[in-house]
DNA sequence: TATGAATGAGGATTCATTCAT
DNA sequence: TATGAATGAATCCTCATTCAT
């Protein structure tokens, strides 16, 4: 908290403002066009600076994008963190049901920022191993979840936790993806109901 | 075996060759630069054709390939046909493995054109309304299958047959494309094993 | 009226009635697409025959144009070839009233064709050229009428013939393009009227 | 004449170079090639920037030729504002060759551009409407001095001032497109004293 | 007379990115 | 830190026309 410090807050405090003023011009420009046809010129355009100035703080248009993604992608780490010990089947049947009710409802929640997201792994290598590393994540933890279950006798053992968990995130992301671009006509609950039962049952004995 | 339908038009038969050289070529370009950076250029180039006669018989770089990949999908398409008709839990479980295997096996036999697929389809709205077509294909007649354990007191009666094809289908699609990216080190025998482990058992009672 | 000559009769009006499909097709496509638009394509394609058959009867898109257009120019040329022979300046008046509304009512009456004229004939040299040639058929007639009068001694004789009937009939021209392009809210009468009456008083005495 | 209006950004005033350079190159080429075959290729290479620098500054070809034609223009519009107060019907005449006189003068001293700019009204709809702008600019005016000699009881009252205007000037203009293209063999004073006269004449007396 | 397969020249335009200031 | 002028690669696709049959 010396002076020193303070005076080059004020100057970083400026080139905060300038950078989110790009995050934030970005992420409007990002919704309104869409991945593919949002220009670093509509963006710096709305954020009112330079041309340069935007490669200052990002090295391009996917590094923009990959950071604006950022603050939805720690909503998703954070379902994936929950907690999960299960004392029974139904316990755990219960569990499972309100962590894909998360998941899948935080995707609901943020449709438009998804179904461009969905837009950009399709387009750019670098977003698409940015959710692959998301969900890495959620296998990773269901993996740890299918692993306690088994130690406690809830879970059946005939069976590779890492896989089973894969399997299993892979079912709910692809109905992620559909609910997130309206392409499907059921329900979120029915897909809850549908997705645990035959999962909860086919795991848990 | 007249005449007429058969002689059909030495000229007609030299379009037909065209049109195979430039298919021919096609396939040969994609293979080697991908979707994205094959050019038209590229194929009619390989194709010895003059420029414009590509455009002569596909509209676009979008429609040529997916004649190419028309072959691969009816060949999906004949898997997804497969008869189902299991007595007993053990046999649904044999035969769905049957299927799932495959399944994957085709993908793998076209590890390098399905990989072309799958960049495509994140690029091209044509080429992605032609695999979820197929998808939808094995959905449904997943379903189908569903509805005839259900009706044979074999499968759980308390699920939607439609919404738990979807969920399985999900599970293996998302296998064969990390098996045809090589992006997954399980074998195909244990991501057979494990999929349908929990698929059979959470569905058949 | 020999065999000989029907047989070839017989196989001219086939001839014949090709060239008037193409003729008929080639009308509908220019009246639909307009000048520019209309394809060659698009007219074998409504006239149901080959490809080549078009340039079998026509050299290329603007002799089919022209060959359309022949049709309309020759009425147009009929209009300009009215008799003229007023007797005093009341007369000349009434009788160039009389032309300049057949002009005009003729150009209206063709509005739809006329337009597409007017298209083509800033995209086509060839059509340009057939254009001009009305152009100048009328200005040679109004010059006739004009010496006429000046002979009778009815109208001026400092003036050039061939000049003032240029500055007239441009006059027209212009008028009649605004009238066919809609894109004038004066009425018929009201042009005619005003035309007449500068152009009557100014070169009959 | 203070620093921050003058000095403007050195920066700047190397952008207006570069953008009178493509100007400077543009009319070079245009004139070269007349309209439609110039091509931005050509121009780029004349004026030695790069290929994109030419759409920093121009929307595209029709764009750089319009703000080429503008200064022309703009001395039509110079033309077009001369004041007309006659007090006789002798020196209405006088004035009105006078303005005549400008008008095809201005043209013939630019043939070889007007030249262009005819070829281009038929071939871009945005820079036929910029002479439509212009004609209308001199219909106006001509309106306005034929309203002030009815005023005056110099011009006959019983004919339209905009529509004696509009039929005036299509005569002149046509003249001006004949001159400018070479296609008259008639001279400026024949072309002035005829046109002049019949419409003196015709609307004075 | 009729066909239709094959041709290929040709130019506009975008936009991410750099770098000198 | 901020700027913004300049860059230029890179590909699409049309369509009138020909000519061998």
């Amino acid at each position: 908290m010396t002076s020193s410090t303070d005076t080059l807050t004020a100057r970083q405090q400026q080139a905060l403002k300038t950078r989110q003023k790009l995050l934030h011009a970005g992420k409007e420009t990002f919704l309104e066009y869409g991945f593919q046809k949002a220009t670093i010129s509509h963006i710096i355009k709305k954020a009112k600076t330079g041309y340069g100035t935007a490669y200052v703080y990002f090295k391009n248009k996917d590094e923009l994008f990959m950071i604006i993604m950022e603050d939805l992608m720690n909503e998703f780490y954070q379902v994936a963190e929950m907690p999960f010990t299960p004392a029974s089947k139904e316990e755990a049947l219960e569990q499972i049901k309100k962590q894909v009710q998360l998941f899948l409802s935080l995707a609901i929640k943020e449709k438009e920022m998804m179904s461009i997201v969905k837009e950009a792994i399709g387009l750019s290598p670098e977003i698409e191993k940015a959710w692959y590393d998301i969900r890495e994540k959620f296998i990773s933890r269901i993996s740890l979840d299918i692993r306690y279950a088994q130690q406690n006798k809830l879970a059946r053992l005939n069976v590779d936790a890492q896989l089973v968990a894969r399997g299993w995130f892979f079912s709910n992301e692809m109905f992620m993806w559909e609910l997130v671009q309206n392409s499907t006509h059921y329900s979120l609950e029915e897909v809850i109901h549908n997705l645990t039962t035959i999962y909860a049952n086919g795991l848990y004995e």
